[in-house]
DNA sequence: ATTATACTTATCCATACGGCTAACTATAAT
DNA sequence: ATTATAGTTAGCCGTATGGATAAGTATAAT
C-alpha cells in the first residue's frame, strides 16, 4: 500500500530529520553545491546524498548539474503547502468557541485558554 | 545515538502520517475518546493506539483515562512551534535580496521570483 | 453474577530508514 | 597524460516504523 502518496506525507517526513531541515535552512539563504552542504557534517557522501534525494523528492529544494558540481536551491512552493495545513488546523482551533454548545462542552474539561 | 531529540523531530515525524494528522484535525475541533478517533479507520486498535501515543509524545495531543475510556485533547503548543520553524525559513528566504551581493548572485540562475 | 466494552500488554512481521564501505564515472586541474 | 575532485551506484547492516494477532485488565451494563 503506497505510504507517502499525499504530499504532505513526503514534506513532513523530510521535515522530521535535523539534517535535512538544517539543509532547508542552508538553502533558504541561497543556492549551494552539494559539496558545500555537507561539509558541517561527519557523514560519507552517499550518506548525505540520500538526505539531498528525499528534500528534491519532496519537492523541498531542486538541483541540477554543471559539470562535475551539483548544486541545490530552495524551491518555496512545498514549505508553503506545509504551512497551509497548520493554518487549517489554527483556524478550526480558534474558531472552537463559535457556537455555545462547543464553549459549554469545552468549559467542563479546561479553563486556560488563550 | 539517540534520534528524535529535538522536539521538531518528533513533532515533523508525527505529522507525516496521514492517520495521525487526520487525528490532530479531528481533535482541533475538540476533545474525543480513541474509540471515536479509530471509527474511521479500518485499523486494529492496538495499532491505531500507536498514532496516539506518537502524537502524544509529540506533545501535539494529550490524554486522560476517566473509567475505561481515555479521551484526547488537542495542544496547540507544539504545533506553534513547528509553525514557528516554517517562519523562520519564510523569513531569511524573503530576505535574500537585502544586499546587493546576494541579488546579483541569485538572478545569475533565476529570473522568475515573487 | 455475567457479559460486553474499551482499552492494554506482549509479541511478531515485513518494510523503510539512516548510516556505512567499496568501487565506478565524469570533469577539472597540473 | 595523470591525478584530484565531485558525485554516483550498488550493496550491506542494525534499528525504527506501521501494521497484525492473542490474551489480559478494568469498568460499565444487564
Amino acid at each position: 500500500m503506497d505510504k507517502y502518496n499525499e504530499p504532505l506525507d513526503t514534506i513532513f517526513h523530510a521535515l522530521a530529520d535535523p539534517t535535512r531541515r538544517a539543509v532547508v535552512q542552508c538553502l533558504v539563504k541561497g543556492p549551494a553545491p552539494v559539496k558545500e552542504l555537507a561539509a558541517p557534517y561527519n557523514m560519507a557522501l552517499p550518506s548525505f546524498m540520500k538526505h539531498i534525494s528525499v528534500l528534491e523528492q519532496a519537492g523541498l529544494i531542486a538541483s541540477q548539474k554543471q559539470g562535475r558540481v551539483r548544486t541545490c536551491t530552495f524551491n518555496p512552493d512545498k514549505l508553503a503547502a506545509a504551512e497551509q495545513w497548520f493554518e487549517q488546523q489554527r483556524a478550526i482551533w480558534a474558531s472552537r468557541f463559535d457556537n455555545l454548545d462547543n464553549l459549554l462542552t469545552t468549559l467542563q474539561g479546561e479553563t486556560d485558554e488563550t
